[in-house]
DNA sequence: CGAAAGGATGACAGCGCTGTCTTCTGTAGC
DNA sequence: GCTACAGAAGACAGCGCTGTCATCCTTTCG
């Protein structure tokens, strides 16, 4: 069983191989009908363009490259899932790579790995996207690149994203309408900027409801599990405990979950929590965790679109849309969250 | 920045491309003396092998194929590291392809995509693996390929795994000595072999201590999260309810978790629960899962190098080492196992 | 000491594609 | 009807490597 090649496809549909060659890059001067004849004789053959061969004959590789240093599995493998189904269907290799951000050699690494497999482009994920030194080294060589729910939403590159601060204060809406008003909050990785937002939703419902931010409540994590468990022993020892406690991801609330049952306080009776991206950690853990559900598929697909987006740009191609993408989010109520009044009378 | 090619090594070592390419792939007939001049030319210019260029020029790329269908993300991403690690410094490219087991043309589609690419051999993760048809395909047509602990530990084809038999008996003795006489057991997939291991496991722990098997403490689980909480509630509903619950893996095990929590019985003192993998989840869970810990990150990157050795042997290359490796396990204790006396009062 | 045998090395084609340059075709304008 | 020109299509080199085959250098042994 040999794979077509482009010569097949030429000589079944009566043209060179460069015709066919301009017909899959979808390039110009190419007459609808001679076009439509190689469309047709790429379905007949089931014809696939071999990613070595274009890989070796451009000057850039059909490819990928996905970074990662990101402690959530769950979150890494819905990225990984969308990449995956997006470049299937474009044609493109893909290279996963994880780093470590706080690597002092990071950004050669990077240069190097870029320049090693001739990639097309970067798929940067939290909090990759805000290593500020690696950004600029990208667009100093010219390097494309998406982010993935970025610090700074930069309209000049590419990025997908949900709203993360309207979404923060949509989860505290909810959490103010149960009755909470001392609420902890855990911030995420200092290097992960979209975390900020997280607390700048936090801090708005705060302000709207004309609730001082008490700073004894805000503690830092990690967005590992871990740090969660720690986050949440620190604040449940506070002397005027929070009723509710808002993780600004799902592995650090069922850190806290983890921390309040050693200390023998039930959830949602004793104490309410609250998560953030709907992973399927929030799920497993009793009681399910409320949280906010992001579509980390959906946005890593629409990611390699826009990168494919502004590889072509670039190159002078044909590519429509857009190089941005905003995503919707969504409040997943489950049992984590209750109402204060019960915590009350302990 | 463009990466050295064979010709810089070439080059500076003062030989020809052919001789580089020989060193490179460890063939045969180059003095040892030229041979140490190219790997230190190789090193001075940090020279890596341009994979797109190799794949297109051998009848078979350097192409590692991972293929899954794991309902357990955590397993998966602990497989992909250990493959990434192994192809890295054994310089080949990964591919990763999601496949549906139950799928009716599975075989073809992974068939197709081994001409398409021109894979160099597979590596097949539960519960692909111990799929008949797909195996007996790939044998057939000469495809490479190792398993991670498949079920027929067929010494004729490469493969890794754990003694899960003497892993679920080891498990099972602790259960035991911890006063356990009625212990629920959740199978796993039907289609993934390993798992009947473990219930083999779980009978000659029975066997050997005199007890009888109560076949309604067997359910039947889908090695996902879903299936525990069903087959928890099912065992839990039962008349002479167990005192153990012992899953067969970690995810149906927080299911158990979950549905035991929800019956309000509280673990360890209502219901001891055991899992198995000790996947992050097992962590994070409350209580924390006493399970038995694999080495999946290990593993996965023995199966590569079994892989590898493999491909290298039918193509007559030097290969030392087995193309069979077997890994150590171990029994992790934490909080979701306690004794059935408090049990028995209530 | 010369020839045969075999180990070490090199020359060169070609993998499947893209980029560049060239050639051909159709059409507009006079 | 002819030229000028843009748009459509093709010829061909070459990306970096491996496989094949040719060539060279050693060794071995009569």
């Amino acid at each position: 069983m040999r794979a077509p090649t482009i010569h097949d496809v030429a000589g079944r549909a009566g043209v060179s191989i460069k015709t066919v060659s301009r017909v899959v890059n979808r390039e110009a001067n190419v007459r609808e009908q001679t076009s439509a004849r190689v469309l047709q004789a790429i379905r007949e053959l089931n014809y696939r363009p071999n990613l070595a061969a274009r890989n070796l004959a451009s000057p850039r590789a059909y490819l990928v490259n996905v970074l990662y240093d990101n402690p959530s599995d769950n979150y890494m493998v819905s990225v990984l899932h969308g990449v995956l189904a997006a470049c299937e269907t474009a044609h493109y290799g893909v290279l996963l790579t994880p780093f470590d951000v706080t690597g002092p050699r990071l950004v050669d690494l990077v240069l190097e790995m870029v320049a090693q497999h001739r990639v097309s482009g970067l798929v940067l994920t939290p909090p990759l996207c805000d290593h500020e030194a690696l950004v600029r080294a990208l667009n100093a060589d010219s390097i494309d690149y998406v982010s993935i729910s970025p610090k700074d939403e930069d309209r000049d590159n590419p990025f997908v994203a949900i709203d993360d601060r309207r979404a923060s204060h949509d989860l505290m809406e909810y959490l103010l309408s149960r009755g909470h008003r001392r609420i902890g909050f855990i911030k995420g990785h200092p290097l992960h900027g979209a975390a900020s937002r997280r607390l700048l939703g936090y801090l708005d419902a705060h302000a709207e409801h004309g609730i001082a931010v008490d700073q004894r409540l805000i503690a830092s994590g990690l967005f590992s599990f871990e740090s969660g468990i720690e986050c949440g022993r620190r604040l449940l020892h506070l002397r005027e405990r929070p009723t509710a406690i808002f993780a600004s991801n799902d592995d650090m609330a069922a850190g806290v979950l983890h921390a309040a049952q050693e200390m023998g306080l039930k959830v949602p009776d004793g104490l309410s929590v609250a998560g953030y991206d709907d992973t399927p950690i929030a799920r497993y853990v009793f009681p399910g965790l409320t949280t906010i559900r992001q579509p980390i598929r959906a946005m890593a697909h629409g990611a390699v679109e826009c990168l494919i987006r502004s590889i072509r740009k670039r190159s002078g191609l044909a590519a429509e849309g857009s190089v941005i993408q905003r995503f919707e989010y969504e409040l997943v109520i489950r049992n984590s969250v209750g109402s204060p009044a019960l915590t009350k009378p302990a």
